[in-house]
DNA sequence: GTCTATACGAAGATAGAC
DNA sequence: GTCTATCTTCGTATAGAC
């Protein structure tokens, strides 16, 4: 009977939220924007639909809270970004800055697998049909083509990041939208193995 | 007033049949299976909607019709397929098979390009979300694998060609799909060049 | 045979009861 | 504050008029 409740009510709102919002990325993961519904959202997190809309306001609005990338939980991995104009301009220091944005690129694999990224996956999955996550997504490779692009010399730089950040969208779409047999149970370092001088190759570093 | 009508009553239907599926095709590459509807079609063909049901049954089969391939219109590419086992085994005929199916593979980015492959553009856009979409896309790409795969050696041909396809996969969804900025205006053959080296090196052959 | 009218179901969103 | 009930819209499909 004092002030402590056995749950605060704000604590318990922002449990019942989480909870929806952990539905509604695994459904709109799954199937998409327009057949993952209000209500399936609602059923699986155990609320109303009705509460759904309280909280969230209208269907466009939670998925854009359930597809925003939550900051990354444990150590993160610093990806591309490494490093403004290089000052001696040496062969010997591109050559190494490309190395990085490769392996920065590649370790975007594994992530992509990660449970907690299932709000990249919700957003993959409706790219091609629902207008807004065309462009959360065209968004979030533009970033990433930025951070690859700032690492490459040469006029198609840009051209360049691009085409290598859409290989590896090739490969997650093949691998985690449409599970295609013959990257079923294959191991991501051996695809990331693979795929590393393929990467190389579009950097138009070390022709040969 | 004689058997002969200004239109052939089969002649007229096949022409509207032609319309609706060519409005069906464009819908759907467009915006996907479930935002394009039937009555959206039926306008753009300038028929009734209750027609498109009465023509092909279900928006499914309408859709099946749609996405189904046309055979080649010109000459048509051949594409992969080359030939079987070789028959002397020397690393030369290898080396040849394998370039083959490198250019074979580039050929199918123009074609994607192509007016009539809007059929192809419907099922990609759709791949992700609508199942039975998604079906006929790891057909299509299981095929494209399968031909690949003959030509290339060692125990991982057919994972090699599976990443070999889904590159190219990556980059048709960001060229025509989302559309993104930075392959805007940029020349088949460009793409195709500096793509080349990049499957070249998942082929596993020229290693340096 | 072709199209008008409509039935049926489902989804998003809202207002009012508890 | 939470949920029941309803409203409106829309898409698919069907039945009946011309």
């Amino acid at each position: 009977m004092a002030e402590e409740t056995a749950l605060p009510r704000a604590e318990r709102r922002r449990r019942t939220e989480a909870r929806i919002l952990d539905a509604a990325r695994s459904l709109f993961a799954d199937m998409g924007y327009e057949r993952a519904t209000i209500r399936a959202v609602a059923k699986s997190a155990g609320v109303d639909p009705a509460l759904v809309m309280q909280y969230f306001g209208s269907k466009q609005e939670l998925f854009q809270r359930a597809v925003e990338v939550t900051p990354a939980p444990g150590g993160g991995s610093g990806g591309g970004q490494v490093r403004g104009p290089d000052p001696g301009g040496a062969q010997a220091a591109v050559e190494e800055a490309v190395e990085e944005a490769v392996e920065g690129l590649l370790e975007t694999l594994p992530m992509k697998l990660g449970e907690l990224s299932q709000s990249r996956l919700a957003m993959l999955r409706s790219m091609l049909t629902h207008p807004e996550a065309a462009v959360s997504a065209r968004r979030a490779l533009g970033e990433q083509i930025d951070r690859v692009a700032e690492t490459l010399p040469g006029e198609d730089a840009r051209l360049r990041a691009a085409l290598m950040t859409l290989v590896l969208l090739g490969v997650t779409v093949g691998h985690q939208l449409l599970e295609l047999d013959e990257l079923r149970d294959v191991p991501e370092d051996e695809i990331a193995r693979l795929l590393r001088p393929s990467l190389r190759a579009l950097t138009g570093q070390d022709p040969r």
